[in-house]
DNA sequence: TTAGGGTTAG
């Protein structure tokens, strides 16, 4: 401490381009001059990186007792909100006398840029108490915290002050506003503030339409961004993200392949965000051959690139090339992160790939170089892996090892296998296990349904039925949507709300009678209701993918694969069906549901029947 | 002496 005491006062002497050097020759006493503001100034400019030698200067700073002190500490304080050691920039803060009002901004922004959302609204409390005023500089970011923190009550309140302060008309404190709203799901208080916005510009519409994807609003995203058009105004490449992720979320490869289009004449295919966006386009839409030639073609990817294409090789079954491309990403220097592997160990589980799947585990987590500590999520994807392929034993042995406490998606996890594989032991306790931990829940009360239904036991079926009544709790309802002519249409089980309706049903009953002649019988216990024999089979005819595949032959071009979406993982009977009808219409249909992508192609299923 | 929008998974 003593040696670099005198390191810095040395320093402090001398011009900042020669110091450094110096900083480790000299060797003697130095004798003390006075340290002047712009000394300081120079060696904080050319610490500012480096947070020990700022601590030191601090340290410096305190025994001078210089009247400059607080500006200095100024320069201290956002040096380390840069670096993101708020404790650090707290402690200099509160040893201030009277902050200004832009030092209480910056330590908010510091706060919510470090995802510390609790920091930072109990700042702006206490900046109420003791009257410092708010400006159009502070709310941005409490409303982003607010937003963060999910608080609805705390947002409204900092809302009044927005309005209380006059602000409610300025641009920027007016779309964080919007956003705050829409991230709350209170779309019409949004819609509200944006409709009657004043200066309602680009990156309003951007913001409204990102909020939109990233709250599970795409299609309204759309909606959104065709309006821009019609109000004339020329999408930029942060639009044109926002707009490929809502076709990515919907599987609406025709509007998607639009955009592309609009990528290209408008000379944004430089951008990694948007060619990443694309990429995601393509494979969320379940063409990966799109998605490979465009990868072939960027010339700057980045790890979300990769990524991206690992992920979508790996929910379209094509295990083997999400590897591959793995070794690739490794072979060309690139650093794969946590979601990369979350990626790689997803295409093990897909294919089934127990003993890949856990060496990748263990390359991920005790590589030193590389040293990415499994998540949560990479023990589910172990979980969904050793499940899935019948290890339940193995998978249950190895929630209990896990270093985390394991969460309701591990769990989860093993509850799914469990009901794959009809494990009537096991998945009751396991099904206990997530009651305790997610008792809100339907789809866990929903799997322990389908799983006594399967067996029979329809007395413990009414039970759990029972206790989801009881709980107030509903089955998210199903539903399976198909893109044609850029317009999305969206099928409920057993509905006639589409105008076509005749029609599908026409087409759905001569399919089933066609399909009855070359073998096909429905799976009825995939119906969870302990009915007659016949309804059982009505039930079944109706779920929502058969009536889009059925909508799909009569309206999607032929040459055309039929697209479906569906929100809940496809069942039994309906894939049965969808190999059928590939086969006795040879159209290829590809279904995308919860979890991956099934492609069917005369009479067979991309997946092997392993999902 | 400060402020608004973007990509992978979950």
């Amino acid at each position: 401490m003593l040696n670099l005491y005198f390191s810095l006062r040395l320093k402090l002497l001398l011009p900042t381009r020669q110091s450094s050097a110096l900083l480790h020759t000299h060797d003697c006493t130095i004798p003390s001059p006075p340290l002047t503001k712009q000394a300081f100034t120079s060696l904080l400019k050319s610490s500012s990186s480096h947070p020990n030698q700022l601590k030191q200067i601090h340290a410096l700073l305190t025994t001078t007792g210089l009247s400059i002190k607080n500006s200095l500490i100024t320069q201290l304080l956002t040096s380390f909100i840069l670096l993101g050691d708020m404790t650090y920039a707290r402690r200099l803060f509160d040893e201030m006398h009277k902050p200004r009002s832009f030092l209480w901004n910056n330590l908010i922004k510091g706060y919510v840029k470090n995802n510390l959302s609790i920091e930072a609204t109990a700042i702006f409390g206490q900046m109420q108490r003791i009257g410092v005023h708010p400006d159009q500089f502070t709310f941005p970011f409490v409303l982003k915290a607010c937003a963060e923190l999910d608080d609805l009550w705390g947002g409204v309140e900092v809302h009044a002050h927005v309005v209380k302060f006059g602000l409610d008309f300025d641009a920027i404190v007016r779309t964080e506003l919007m956003i705050m709203y829409v991230k709350f799901g209170e779309l019409v208080s949004a819609e509200y503030l944006f409709e009657s916005m004043t200066l309602r510009d680009l990156v309003a519409w951007n913001a409204l339409i990102a909020a939109y994807v990233q709250t599970g609003h795409a299609g309204k995203a759309i909606w959104r961004f065709r309006q821009m058009g019609s109000a004339g105004i020329k999408p930029d490449s942060v639009t044109i993200v926002g707009a490929l992720s809502a076709c990515a979320h919907l599987g609406c490869l025709e509007i998607g392949k639009q955009i592309d289009q609009f990528v290209i004449d408008e000379g944004l295919e430089s951008n990694v965000f948007v060619n990443n966006a694309r990429l995601d386009m393509y494979a969320k839409c379940g063409n990966m051959d799109m998605a490979r030639s465009l990868f072939n073609k960027i010339s700057q990817r980045n790890v979300i690139s990769w990524s991206t294409i690992i992920g979508g090789y790996a929910i379209n079954g094509e295990s083997e090339k999400a590897l591959d491309l793995f070794s690739k990403m490794e072979d060309e220097g690139v650093q794969p992160n946590h979601v990369t592997f979350l990626g790689v160990l997803s295409a093990c589980s897909h294919a089934g790939l127990v003993s890949k799947g856990k060496n990748y585990f263990e390359y991920m987590a005790w590589s030193e170089d590389r040293n990415i500590q499994p998540r949560i999520e990479h023990y589910a994807c172990m979980v969904d892996l050793l499940g899935r392929s019948g290890h339940l034993e193995e998978a249950y042995d190895f929630i209990k090892s896990m270093p985390i406490e394991p969460d309701s998606g591990v769990w989860g996890a093993l509850l799914g296998a469990c009901t794959i594989h009809q494990n009537i032991v096991l998945g009751p306790y396991v099904a206990d296990v997530l009651f305790d931990l997610a008792p809100e829940t339907a789809s866990y009360h929903v799997l322990l349904s389908n799983m006594y239904a399967a067996a029979e036991r329809w007395d413990d079926v009414e039970k759990v039925r029972r206790r989801m009544r009881k709980k107030g709790m509903k089955k998210i309802a199903a539903y399976s949507s198909v893109e044609s002519n850029s317009e999305i249409h969206v099928f409920h089980g057993g509905d006639r709300l589409h105008p076509q309706s005749e029609s599908i049903y026409k087409v759905l009953e001569e399919l089933i009678k066609q399909m009855k002649g070359i073998g096909y019988v429905p799976k009825t216990s995939a119906v969870l209701h302990d009915v007659e024999m016949e309804e059982k089979e009505v039930t079944l005819s109706t779920h929502s993918e058969k009536l889009a595949i059925a909508f799909g032959l009569i309206s999607v071009r032929p040459e055309y694969p039929i697209r479906v979406l569906k929100n809940l993982r496809i069942c039994d009977d309906c894939h049965t069906f969808s190999k059928f009808v590939s086969r006795i219409t040879k159209r290829e249909i590809i279904v995308r549901d919860k979890h991956r992508f099934h492609h069917f192609n005369d009479g067979v299923c991309s997946c092997k029947d392993f999902w």
